[in-house]
DNA sequence: ACCTGAACACCGTTCAAGT
DNA sequence: ACCTGAACACCGTTCAAGT
């Protein structure tokens, strides 16, 4: 514990949203309590109240290091594959920390880093010359795909994390149980089950770039 | 308390999960303890043991109730006006109850009214004569939509709602101390306050089914 | 300035006891 | 069969006390 603290150095905000970070990868946003984070980081638990100001703090911390992972990308002559390759970098950032998604959605924060983000695309549709109206609409119907695809990935049984084995089973009980009410279902559950989300993700998003190419107005 | 006991007559399942859905409604899914739903049925907690096996198991059922309100289409020539007419009763019964998607979202439940969902949604677009492959694609794209949807508008600032006053004052603050990084955002303010998200949804979704009826394959 | 220990008001859940 | 009260192992957070 000791030695713990001595090689640790002092403890920082950054240290304690990067252990946060850390931990709800590793165990889970449910396991995640300050208690058990201060264990993690070789401190009491009150200690972290010196670098955060309570638990929906850290939780909002979280969220903006997510988004910071998300590429800008280089001002570019392409738009659509400008909004193409950040779509798909905020994709590839959300799954890659599964909890952040149910965060964000659970609670309505807007963090410098999202606005960051906003801005940068935005600004490559507005530089593209469409109209502030269908840009806004594009961004809503971007972040809409974005966001609902991930919640697919990462939050349903079909996804392909092992981790559910107790859940599937659960759901095949139920499949056999109403066996014709789900007729529809049953028959698609092959294509349900080794789907690559990445390659759907990006199908939907090029009908969504073309919809909204195709209704550029003024 | 013994008059309330006598009104309610015996507690059964449907009823301690119609209160839960009630009092989530009104004072909002984190609020809801075993404790306090107890109280709101003149019961102590441990009561609601007989009916629902843990908080996992009402959790679930809440989910379940929500997905039993979307309305499903009759059988119809029309694929397309079916196909929306789900989706748009789908995102209205998730906005009426803001809780659930966030719920959906960080618990992968699969229950029986999902699956009827599903299954009417994946009849409709196999019996116009879509390929497997393209209904699965149009089933992950229409639901990320309605899902993503939804989580716009219950969960963000921009979100019309009156309650986030506290978080309006936080992101004025944030966008004016920030205001060149952010330029695009804030020019684009007024747009994203006054969104009508009903409109916008369906035009993102006319973008999509449109989509997928061009790719009408094999 | 940062960390701690004890304390407070909550949780979900178990279990033996009541009717 | 259903409900209860006391108890257990947890929470987030406050506050006075230490260095």
């Amino acid at each position: 514990m000791t030695i713990d603290a001595a090689t640790r150095g002092t403890l920082t905000r950054d240290k304690v949203i990067e252990a946060a970070v850390a931990f709800a990868d590793e165990h889970g946003i449910e396991a995640l309590s300050m208690r058990r984070l201060g264990h993690a980081l070789g401190v009491e638990a009150m200690s972290l109240y010196n670098h955060v100001e309570d638990k929906d703090d850290l939780l909002d911390a979280m969220v903006d290091r997510v988004y910071r992972e998300v590429a800008t990308p280089a001002p570019s002559e392409d738009w659509k594959e400008s909004v193409r390759a950040t779509a798909i970098s905020a994709k590839a950032a959300f799954v890659a920390h599964p909890w952040s998604v149910p965060l964000m959605t659970s609670r309505s924060v807007v963090t410098d880093s999202l606005l960051v983000l906003m801005d940068s695309m935005l600004e490559t549709l507005l530089d593209a010359g469409f109209s502030m109206d269908t840009t806004h609409r594009a961004w809503h119907v971007i972040s809409s795909h974005v966001m609902g695809y991930v919640l697919q990935e990462v939050g349903t049984v079909w996804g392909s994390d092992a981790q559910h084995e107790h859940d599937h089973s659960k759901l095949d009980a139920l499949l056999r149980s109403g066996a014709d009410r789900y007729r529809h279902v049953l028959t698609m559950v092959p294509y349900l089950m080794e789907c690559s989300y990445d390659e759907e993700f990006e199908f939907g998003l090029d009908v969504i770039l073309d919809g909204i190419e195709a209704r550029r107005d003024g």
